[in-house]
DNA sequence: TTTCTTACA
DNA sequence: TGTAAGTA
């Protein structure tokens, strides 16, 4: 029952191949080797990834999703917040803020410079 | 057919 | 993340 190979978990989890492999490079899922070279997943894992697409799917960084490291394998979605995870959400929500803050400056900037250079309906 | 690695877009 | 290449 440790047979299962990348194509099957990715059809179990929505996910794809390419993702899985990279999910084990950054060492959120670990994964053994059949005698062909090929990846050999335990169901564990469908539970994992699972974790780990919800976590992304909520905003979080594969590398946010690494301090949850220890709860993957549990209810991630349903189990109650922990300290740590509310801190990195939190420090998450910040950056987002400081990018969507910058985009909207150079968004004003470029809105501003088109206006002054003749206006977007006068510029052909 | 599916998977593997590496590398580029 | 997708895709290409050449394998096993």
């Amino acid at each position: 029952m440790g047979r299962v190979r990348i194509g099957d978990v990715a059809k179990a989890t929505g996910t794809t191949p390419r993702a899985l492999r990279h999910y084990e490079q950054a060492g959120l899922i670990t994964s053994e080797r059949a005698s062909n070279g090929y990846r050999v997943y335990g169901e564990h894992t469908v539970v994992r990834v699972r974790n780990i697409r919800h976590l992304l799917a909520v905003g979080l960084t594969l590398d946010d999703v690494r301090a949850f490291l220890p709860c993957l394998d549990g209810d991630v979605a349903g189990a109650p917040p922990s300290a740590q995870g509310l801190r990195i959400a939190a420090d998450r929500l910040a950056a987002l803020n400081d990018r969507l803050a910058a985009l909207t400056e150079t968004r004003d900037r470029l809105e501003s410079a088109l206006r002054s250079a003749g206006g977007p309906g006068g510029l052909r």
